[in-house]
DNA sequence: CATCGTTATATCGGGTCGATATAGCGATGT
DNA sequence: ACATCGCTATATCGACCCGATATAACGATG
C-alpha cells in the first residue's frame, strides 16, 4: 500500500522507494520486503516496470493500481490496531475521503485508550511483583501512548476546523 | 529470549506467557509465534514440558536454558537498533551485568539520536514537497524519539546513582 | 587507475502475523 | 436441567517480513 501511495506521486526505482519509506518512519524496512513486494504488485498489474538510467528499473503505478490503492485506503474496516498500517494510511491521508478521516483518527484513539487502560491495570496488578526496570518500561509505554493520543487530538481538531493546518498547534 | 526470561520467574503455560508478553508491551504478539517458539525451545532443550491442570502444558526452563538466556542477554553486540529486542533486554535488565547496562542504554541512545538527526534532515529536505499529514507524521516521529531519549537519560542517571530507583525521577 | 563507499537489484532461510480450527470451562438465563 | 456465550487454551497454515548475503556498476579521492 505504501509503495502504491508513493508511486502515485510519480515514478520511482526500488532503492528510492525504500529511502522514502524510511523517511516515513519505517526505519527498518528491508530490501527483502521491497523487491518481492514490487514483483507481487507487478504480477497483479498494479504497477509497471520500464528500464531507467543505468541498471535502474523505473516503477510506475497503473490505473488499476490507483483504483486498488483507493479501495484499500477507503476501506471502512481499515486496520487501526496495527501501528504501521495506521501510519501508512495517515501518510496518504490527502487521498482519503475527508468524511472518513476523523472517524479513522477516532478509532485509532479508541485503540490507544484501551491499551492505556489495560496497561494501567496490569501495572497495578503486578506493581509489587515486577522489578523497577520492567515497571519503568511499562510506565514509559503508557506515557508514549498518552502522547500519541494528544497528537491524535491535535490532528482531529485541525481536521474539524476544515482549514486544517496541523503543525499550527505545534509545540 | 522473552519466553526464557519469563520462565526464569517460574513455570507457566503458553497462554499465560502470551499475556505476560502483552503486559511487557508486545500488544500484538501472536499464538502463531508463541507456540512454534515453545516447540523450538523444547527441541533445543532450553525448556521442558509437563502436563498441567486440564489441558494445559506447563513449561519450565532448564539449566541449559538459563545459561543460553544469560549468554544472549550479556552478548556485547546485543541488538540495540531493533525496538523489540531492546525492550526485551530492558525487561530482564536485573539479570544483566551492571557494568554493561549503562553501555547498553548509551548505545540505544546513539541509535535514536541518529534517527532524530536523519529524520530532521529529511524533514528539511522535503518540507515543501510533502503534504501536512506526512509532515505531522514525521514531526511526531521526532518528538517520540526525543521522549525516548529523555527516558533513557532518566534510566542512565538512576543507574549511575547505584541505588537506582527509576520512577523516583518520574514526572 | 586502484580502491572505497554508495547506489542498486536480487534471493534465501528462518521466523512472525492473522486467520482459523478445535474444545473444555464457567457463568448467566430460562 | 441444559442451552448458549464468552473466555481459556493449544495448534496449524499460508502469506509475508526481516537480516544476511551476493553481485555489480558508479563516483570520488588520492
Amino acid at each position: 500500500m505504501a509503495i502504491l501511495g508513493l508511486l502515485r506521486e510519480g515514478p520511482m526505482h526500488g532503492y528510492e522507494l525504500k529511502q522514502r519509506l524510511v523517511d516515513l518512519g519505517f526505519w527498518r524496512i528491508s530490501f527483502g520486503s521491497v523487491y518481492p513486494a514490487l514483483r507481487r504488485l507487478e504480477r497483479a498489474r498494479f504497477i509497471e516496470v520500464s528500464p531507467g538510467s543505468g541498471r535502474r528499473k523505473e516503477y510506475r503505478i497503473t490505473a488499476e493500481g490507483k483504483e486498488h490503492f483507493q479501495q484499500i485506503l477507503e476501506d471502512e474496516a481499515s486496520e487501526v490496531e496495527n501501528t504501521s498500517a495506521f501510519r501508512v494510511r495517515l501518510a496518504f491521508f490527502k487521498y482519503m475521503n475527508p468524511e472518513t478521516r476523523i472517524d479513522f483518527l477516532e478509532r485509532r484513539k479508541t485503540v490507544l485508550r484501551e491499551r492505556i487502560a489495560s496497561a494501567r491495570t496490569s501495572l497495578r496488578r503486578t506493581a509489587d511483583r515486577v522489578d523497577r526496570y520492567t515497571q519503568s518500561l511499562m510506565e514509559h509505554g503508557v506515557r508514549s501512548a498518552e502522547a500519541d493520543v494528544a497528537w491524535l487530538d491535535e490532528l482531529i481538531a485541525s481536521e474539524r476546523t476544515q482549514d486544517g493546518a496541523p503543525g499550527a498547534e505545534k509545540i
